[in-house]
DNA sequence: TAAGATTGAAGTGTCAATCTTT
DNA sequence: AAAGATTGACACTTCAATCTTA
């Protein structure tokens, strides 16, 4: 990967703009839902799901799919959100194998109590600070990105070089940024 | 908060082409510059901070806030970095509290040949799919976002009720969306 | 006391292995 | 076998407590 050109002036800040968004709007999103109802983000997300399916009920790997969650996680956080009284578990009659999360009414009360905070929040944080033809501009722009970020081709495009020293990954996220060194 | 207005069509393809991203471009970044470099993200921007210090060395607390991470994840970091290579740590001689943080000869090299491997990786990920006006646009609507994100006052608006209930928070990102339960 | 750094405990999340049912 | 779910082990990160030096 010997020549490769930085990064304009304009990307320069594009980037640097959007890095900062991906670190710091996750975080104030799911500070401001915790503080005020008690639920973090993962758990809005989960419980929203659940109140989006028919009956309220969902068996085990819909609502990881559903969520982006792993299998595992989401065993994790409806057996949190169980002892919380907010969800219940029970063996599927249809299918000995799975098991059906299901919203219980203190749960539904949780979040049409949680919805308009958070919608606040995502106003407040973020809509906020932009008008109506920025938000279609953005919303434009960014729907491309999003929409071809997965379908990359996932080996870079240079000699695969450096493949030996690899450790396990998993979980978290970067900031990374542009320049080059010195 | 009783009264929310949903977000428009609009602000629901912005937002979640914008939650998509959140989540999904930290990964791919990630995970190009890990198997290509055998560095985390994390250690790149460790690294690259090292870089571009004077004598390309940092008190450790310097470093922390250059790269936005704890003291203690610095701590571990540096100490895996060192462990590696890459990094040397040696008490200050101006000051016997502070510990230094010095780049190798090797870990700048490692730098110089990660550099491009991730510019790459944002070109191919990123913007590749945008032409030179909607960076300018994205740009401009994001650097507002961006700068404002953080003097927003954390206080959310309406009265806060459900201050009870309240875990410890760390860590991780959410990535909520929008749209309202039945 | 306060500042700098490290260590210990804990939360979030993943993968690999396991157990049960089909 | 294969699918569904859980458990165990571990990586990443932060907060709180601690240790050392100023």
């Amino acid at each position: 990967m010997p020549n490769v050109e930085p990064l304009t002036p304009a990307e320069e800040a594009l980037w640097w703009a959007l890095m900062r968004i991906v670190v710091t709007l996750p975080r104030l999103l799911d500070s401001d839902l915790l503080c005020t109802t008690g639920l973090s983000a993962t758990e809005y997300t989960t419980i929203k799901c659940l109140s989006e399916a028919p009956n309220r009920e969902l068996r085990m790997a819909d609502l990881a799919e559903g969520t982006g969650l792993s299998a595992s996680r989401t065993t994790r956080l409806v057996d949190d959100l169980q002892s919380r009284g907010l969800v219940t578990k029970r063996a599927s009659s249809a299918d000995g194998r799975s098991n059906l999360a299901k919203l219980t009414a203190e749960g539904m009360a949780k979040l049409k109590f949680a919805w308009p905070v958070h919608v606040a929040s995502v106003r407040r944080r973020f809509f906020d600070h932009i008008d109506g033809t920025a938000v279609r501009r953005a919303g434009h722009v960014l729907t491309v990105v999003a929409a071809r970020l997965e379908d990359t081709p996932a080996a870079p495009p240079g000699t695969p070089s450096a493949t030996s020293e690899l450790r396990a990954r998993r979980g978290s996220p970067p900031w990374v940024s542009a320049p080059p060194p010195l």
